[in-house]
DNA sequence: ATGGTTGGCATCCAA
């Protein structure tokens, strides 16, 4: 009898104030989230539909495939949202879509200047409650892998790449962390974190969206000191962000889960709820991908 | 084992 048991890790956590929803108890909640949308130009109906119905304070969005100048930023602006961009040509390109002001926007992911891919892009945002620190990423694919005969990565390769680009990721993040303000690094990860993130894990074995090192190099940048949004709220299989446009896996539920919200400890602290909204998928002309969103006591 | 789909841009590459 007695003595002080530990609390279950894998218990949900459930906010200060219990399960406070937006506008409850005067609690003003921030809802954040990322969409790649595979495509301003051919998801206007879809990304405007969404925003309507999942009203988003902030949304980072990934796979833009379009220049800053070629943006339809109407289609953003007359929802009453700014916007910043961070493009590229036909392929790639990152942004960030806010009903707050976008303040010290930065482009680009340090650490090599000669890289031309627009992956990464960071703004703060702030409340009356505090500021929070927001990167939108769009990690490489990594495919298809390219190894030596000792099996590192070919210098060169697509693989090479996504792993020096991880690298040059943990350099950033530990310059984020050092401002001690909440932080939420979210976006398209390419990451397959766990087995149950899979519907069919062992077909992506040797993909680079889940071979072990590249798990290897997320679980290194969780290891920072991140708690993944999604599952400090929702534990077990099932749940994916991604499904393929071939052979019906939406409709099998063959997908996997790759879209990440990362929250330092300042901001895990302020999680109310983290969801992925699957349904956007069943909609008309959808993503390959859905959103996931976090609403913070912010 | 193969082909299956989509987007952007150019008549193929990335996913």
């Amino acid at each position: 009898m007695g003595g002080v048991r530990a609390p279950d890790p894998l218990l949900p956590i459930t906010g200060r104030n219990g399960s406070v929803r937006r506008g409850k108890n005067g609690a003003r909640h921030m809802k954040i989230a990322s969409f790649n949308i595979n495509g301003i130009k051919a998801r206007g109906p879809a990304l405007v539909r969404w925003l309507e119905s999942a009203q988003p304070d902030l949304a980072v969005l990934q796979e833009i495939k379009s220049t800053d100048d070629t943006f339809p930023r109407a289609l953003i602006e007359d929802l009453g949202y700014n916007l910043e961009t961070h493009g590229q040509k036909g392929f790639n390109g990152v942004a960030i879509v806010s009903k707050l002001p976008l303040e010290d926007v930065t482009r680009g992911l340090p650490g090599d200047d000669s890289d031309p891919q627009a992956r990464w892009i960071e703004a703060t945002v702030s409340t009356e409650q505090g500021a929070l620190r927001v990167v939108g990423l769009y990690l490489p694919n990594g495919n298809p892998v390219e190894l030596e005969g000792d099996g590192t990565p070919v210098a060169g390769g697509k693989y090479a790449y996504k792993l020096a680009w991880m690298a040059r990721m943990e350099a950033r993040l530990r310059e984020l962390l050092a401002l001690e303000m909440p932080l939420a690094v979210m976006g398209d990860y390419n990451i397959i974190p766990q087995t149950e993130d899979a519907a069919r894990p062992d077909a992506w074995r040797d993909d680079a969206l889940f071979r072990l090192p590249s798990r290897k190099a997320y679980r290194r940048i969780l290891n920072l000191g991140f708690t993944e949004a999604f599952r400090a709220r929702t534990q077990g299989g099932g749940h994916y962000s991604f499904w393929d446009y071939q052979a019906g896996a939406f409709e099998r539920n063959d997908g996997i889960r790759i879209d990440h919200i990362l929250l330092n400890a300042y901001a895990a602290d302020l999680l109310q709820d983290c969801r992925i909204d699957s349904d956007v998928r069943a909609g008309e002309k959808p993503s390959d991908h859905v959103p996931i969103w976090a609403e913070l006591a912010l």
